[in-house]
DNA sequence: CTGCAAAAAGCAAACGTTTGCGTAAATATT
DNA sequence: AATATTTACGCAAACGTTTGCTTTTTGCAG
């Protein structure tokens, strides 16, 4: 950033004080004159002069940076989170920069080299989901930058988390399914090396056992990415078995509406005869028809908490807090999609 | 970011050389023998060297961080736009720091400052919806820092831009509604003070001259915000009118939504009552019944041409280039919610 | 051996702040 | 009036690199 920035210095030489004076004065150190301090303000508006803050960082070893690694910033989940992560970050004077891992390991390695040598204050990761283990985030440790997990979490790795209870959510969604009549529940599950899809299947298992309902196998369908595309096959999959299943718990949103359109495209009714439920109550899932059932998963609230978490324990490292984990509260949303009509005589 | 940073110096001494020597080694100058180079290379691993950036801005006088200003993180375009200038800040070896304004003019004053003293290399922005001058932006045209606007772009000031031409794109979906029989169209408008809205009502205007249909002021509903809400409020007006329109064009995906929806629940059909229009071909307008016949606004092409624009501009920053302007080419995306069955007799 | 060019490495300043410590003048305390 | 205290400010080093210039070392022809 050539063309000629103004300086501390150029205020000094203007003033006929040292430098430290000049930035004492621009920090409101009280051991300025009221005097000096009001006029260094005043000169320094005059002249246009922004503080340079890498030289600022240099000095006092520490940036006011958040590097946020996300697997996709385009799906609705990530988004909302770095929009919450942004707003606090903003409103207590830190910035936010943000890298994709694409799901892949190798990128997720070498962007942590990245925030490294970047020299940020705190990181807020999602794990991609390749990444089994996180050795690479273990540096940070020893670096004491503080680390906030959300959503997709490591288990062996002294870190702070933000996560909902998907097995308690999972296993909620199911019952209310079978509240409302399902007796053959199927479930289209993600990628089971990630703990959340994974608790989203127990927590469906959970549910059926609880009220003595068989889990079969067959009525699980894996996917790896949770696309609309994969929803509709898990459901074509689904609606050839020689049973078939009266209500579908879908991993996520975008699976659900894939399944609810090729669940009409074979003509049946939802929910009447299936009825389909979701998870993260994205924007969408009031304008597919019918409008969906599905867990709120509170991605705005996550990125916030995230932030909040990270900050306080950027500005209080001395005090070593321990890693924490923060349970956020969902919601059941019950729409169109579950809401079976009383069967009519 | 305490914790043993191990430096240039570390190596240095261990090495029994001079920093300078690290510095040249490390980035292969050919001054520094191979040999030498090598050891270097392999101290520097053994030891965890990571190089610190906030030094070697400070020196070098510039960073490599990319600034983005978008109204939004969690609107879809703007999550897809800067999803396509990471993509191509990261394999650049450039950062992104990300700013929302949520179309406040204070709060993009504010970022503006913040992204000055960050020193960052250049600046990607769309405006804030209250912006009307752009004199926060003029700075940096006397600091030298390349500055891209997308989609909402300044034209008062001397910068580049990547558009796509909303003039056009509107004409042509207001073509293809006259061409599938609707005679009386209206237009969900967007705030008139933004361009592209303004050029996206003049678009449709134009069609219509074109065809020699009379455009009817009262056949427009103006919005502030493109929103579900705004969208569906604006079709139960323009369902109250005297004379029913036969197809809307409305000036983004979300509040052809919602008027769909609106549309729907009045009973009547779509297309054949009223056929609907939208802009920016979100991932919704395929879920939507009927599906949404739309424009798709290249956002992930955008981001990704404004990335590359601004980082030839930084990089190429003594060849004093001049801005310039790119015009993405827009589709019609032509789905069921335009698609007229033949009158039957 | 000498001289000389090329190769390899070192010196030291600079980037713009921050900050511990020191000092002079002004004020307060006996 | 002499000492102690406070107030207001300056000095200079440091943060970790980069880089123009200088110095040393090496290789080699004369």
């Amino acid at each position: 950033m050539p063309g000629t920035r103004v300086t501390i210095k150029d205020l000094a030489k203007r003033m006929n004080l040292s430098v430290s004076t000049i930035s004492r004065a621009l920090h409101n150190h009280p051991s300025i004159g009221a005097e000096t301090t009001k006029e260094v303000w005043q000169l320094a508006k005059q002249l246009g002069y922004f503080p340079n803050s890498v030289a600022s960082n240099l000095r006092r070893r520490k940036t006011n940076m958040i590097g946020v690694i996300v697997p996709r910033i385009d799906i609705t989940f990530h988004s909302y989170v770095i929009s919450g992560v942004e707003e606090v970050a903003y409103k207590l004077g830190y910035n936010v920069t943000i890298y994709q891992s694409r799901d892949s390991l190798e990128r997720e390695i070498a962007i942590t080299s990245i925030l490294q040598t970047n020299m940020v204050a705190g990181i807020i990761a999602c794990l991609a989901l390749e990444t089994q283990n996180c050795n690479h985030f273990s540096r940070f440790n020893s670096l004491r930058v503080p680390l906030v997990f959300y959503d997709r979490v490591s288990n062996d790795l002294e870190a702070s988390k933000v996560i909902i209870d998907d097995f308690d959510a999972a296993s909620r969604v199911t019952q209310h399914l079978i509240d409302t009549g399902c007796r053959k529940i199927a479930h289209i599950a993600g990628c089971q090396t990630t703990s959340i899809f994974a608790s989203r299947l127990e927590g469906y298992k959970a549910a059926l056992l609880r009220n003595n309902l068989v889990f079969d196998p067959a009525m699980v369908y894996c996917t790896t990415n949770l696309t609309y595309e994969e929803g509709a096959k898990g459901a074509r999959k689904l609606l050839k078995l020689p049973e078939l299943p009266d209500g579908i718990f879908c991993a996520n949103d975008y699976t659900a509406i894939g399944a609810i359109q090729a669940i009409k495209k074979a003509n049946l009714r939802i929910p009447d005869d299936i009825a389909v439920a979701g998870f993260s109550n994205y924007p969408v899932s009031t304008i597919i028809e019918p409008a969906l059932t599905t867990i709120d998963d509170r991605a705005f609230e996550m990125g916030k908490t995230a932030a909040r978490m990270l900050i306080r324990q950027i500005e209080e490292r001395d005090a070593n807090i321990a890693s924490e984990t923060i349970v956020l509260k969902t919601d059941l949303i019950i729409r169109e999609s579950t809401r079976r009509e009383p069967v009519r005589p």
